[in-house]
DNA sequence: CCAAATATATACAGACTTGTATGTATCGAA
DNA sequence: TTCGATACATACAAGTCTGTATATATTTGG
């Protein structure tokens, strides 16, 4: 397969990235773990850097489709979604490979906001929240993109919470100040 | 003087860290910054991670010390100070020199719980939450450790949109969810 | 003023970093 | 089965990293 090497370096790239750092993780590392040569590596990437793209990518791609099924498949109608979304990141949370968000990590080894790496966690963000956005809509909110806005600060404050301070039960305390947001906005 | 070079020292590394990360900067780019010799920085600090944590402490202090009295010097009745909270949130987010938390940014490169700078990290927040839950206890909040925590989240989640995600008018939104938290919390 | 503590500059060890160069082997398709 | 693409291993360049060693200079306290 042509292409199978370079998923697979991605796939490896994006795990040791999320554990252990992105300047922590050095190119050797990575080709060590996946089995590659480094010439294969620079045949698929110009540098280090757009292999970390590639990742942000793949992982963009694979945590909204997770998030989106989980929380779409645990409730039915649109505003028991809205709360289902924090039973998803608790799940998240309980999780062994958790390691915090991968773009707010990335954001904060990259932070000038006019790198490429940077500009990639911003546009992941937008896109949960776009997300949040539906959901506050079929919900029949009056103001969709404002109560999704309020959700993601309590979905990223979740994040960091769990991530940074150790709270376990971060999502749960999230969902109880969502339900009283969400009850506002619906009525 | 005995310790000026040190706190020296560690200013300049603290605000190196803030701006380009932990790995990222080097000693020697800290040394020459601060003009002090390596000796010196290995006489004072035994390693690289000390002088880090170092930066840390000073960091947390300087920041709770700023924050308390920001808060305390914009709104007198205690319900109003859990409001201004987001006020003063707002003014550091406006700063030319905001990069983000820098707990928040050292949490997600020393990313190992038991780490000692993660540690650290986690200490910062719960020193943080709890002067909020001072906060809401002065206010007469029937559970103010509750009330100290979502309002932690829409902090902590504040900081994420404005970092990561570029969000200018993130503090003065998480301000609009808080009004609703703490008028549910107050009666 | 002298002695002890502290800071200095310079050099270095040894390991690590990203990226390139080179030659060999493997694999897929014509 | 032969040709071309792709991957391989190895070596290397040129620089970075943290931490140590050494010898000289400066500062500070008694």
């Amino acid at each position: 397969m042509a292409s199978s090497r370079r998923e697979h370096l991605v796939d490896t790239a994006l795990e040791l990235f999320s554990r252990e750092g992105y300047h922590a993780t050095g190119i050797d590392r990575i080709l060590a773990e996946a089995g590659v040569a480094k010439m294969t590596l620079y045949n698929h990437f110009k540098s280090k850097d757009e292999l970390i793209l590639a990742a942000l990518r793949r992982r963009d791609e694979r945590f909204r489709n997770w998030f989106m099924r989980a929380v779409e498949g645990r409730a039915k109608t649109p505003r028991a979604r809205l709360l289902a979304i924090f039973d998803v990141l608790q799940e998240w949370f309980d999780s062994k490979e958790f390691n915090g968000c991968t773009f707010i990590n990335a954001s904060a080894e990259f932070g000038r906001p006019d790198d490429p790496i940077h500009g990639a966690c911003a546009e992941h963000q937008q896109l949960v929240q776009g997300y949040l956005g539906e959901l506050a809509a079929a919900a029949g909110a009056t103001d969709p993109e404002a109560l999704a806005g309020q959700l993601m600060l309590l979905m990223e404050g979740a994040i960091v919470m769990r991530h940074t301070a150790g709270r376990r039960d971060a999502a749960i305390k999230a969902r109880g100040a969502a339900e009283i947001l969400v009850e506002r906005a619906l009525d």
